[in-house]
DNA sequence: AGCGAGCCCTGTATGC
DNA sequence: TGCATACAGGGCTCGC
């Protein structure tokens, strides 16, 4: 789930519930072996000290305070983050657990073991370090054709990449496709200046949807591909049927009929 | 530059 | 029920 929408919600978890708490402990939970975390001495440095400010950009979210140390943390495939009462109990999967006076705890938890948790001077420089974009809710109509800009590879793929815009994912991204009518292979000089405005436009408004629903697919709206993920499903904005092909080596879900490659 | 392949590790769904 | 296989929303590295 962890695209920019789901990693949004994550945070205002960690806002609603574990803002302005003294940290008490920050732990290891299970089987970690193979999850990257931060070691005994970055995990002492938060002690003591609270979080007042959560902020995320694309994908990842940190955690912190204007005087204090920041957590840096990314869901990888299958990572969140809860916030909840130690009376009942740590959460499956629960990788790291911040313990805060009182009973109040937050977890993250990664059944995949492809996210991360680390101690970061400040968030800036950690999105620095990665080269990423800026977030994708923070271009306008030109910064987002700017970010596209010269590339000459698949749409897809430069939505993907975290380089040109910061949050946009597999899933996300085949959205933004469907409901502008593009096919996921189409090579960005093959795209119009509509085009492109097309895909600000959509993506804009389904991560803004998205967010408005706490990730809870379930309340958006039905025409969406979100719930049709799947091969021969119908679409829902022609009577095409939804096919899925590999671009940039991952699953894409589209309707051939309405999504169709320029020439 | 950009692409595909391979890899990280594990849960879930599917088919036999 | 058990077992094998494919697949999953991210991202990194390598080689062409």
């Amino acid at each position: 789930m962890p695209e920019l929408p789901e990693v949004e919600a994550y945070g205002r978890r960690i806002k609603d519930g574990a803002l302005h708490r003294t940290i008490e402990t920050v732990t290891l939970g299970n089987d970690t072996k193979h999850v990257e975390l931060p070691g005994p001495e970055d995990r002492a440095r938060f002690e003591g000290h609270q979080f007042t400010e959560v902020r995320r950009h694309g994908k990842y979210l940190f955690a912190g305070s204007a005087t204090g140390p920041w957590m840096a943390l990314h869901m990888g495939m299958a990572g969140s983050v809860r916030v909840y009462d130690a009376e009942d109990g740590n959460p499956d999967y629960a990788r790291l657990i911040v313990a805060f006076e009182g009973s109040r705890r937050m977890a993250f938890r990664d059944p995949r073991k492809f996210g991360w948790v680390k101690y970061v001077d400040t968030p800036e420089t950690e999105i620095e370090a990665r080269e990423l974009g800026p977030d994708a809710l923070d271009l306008d109509a030109d910064g987002f054709a700017n970010r596209l800009e010269g590339g000459r590879g698949a749409i897809k793929s430069a939505l993907m990449d975290q380089s040109r815009l910061a949050g946009i994912g597999n899933l996300w991204a085949d959205e933004t496709l469907y409901q502008t009518g593009i096919h996921p292979a189409t090579k960005i000089p093959e795209l119009s200046r509509d085009d492109i405005s097309g895909l600000h436009k959509a993506s804009d408004r389904i991560l803004r949807g998205v967010c408005d629903v706490d990730a809870h697919y379930r309340e958006l709206p039905d025409a969406w591909l979100i719930h049709r993920r799947e091969e021969g499903y119908a679409c829902t904005r022609c009577d095409g049927s939804i096919a899925r092909i590999k671009v940039g080596g991952r699953s894409s879900y589209f309707c051939p009929k309405h999504q169709v490659e320029a020439a």
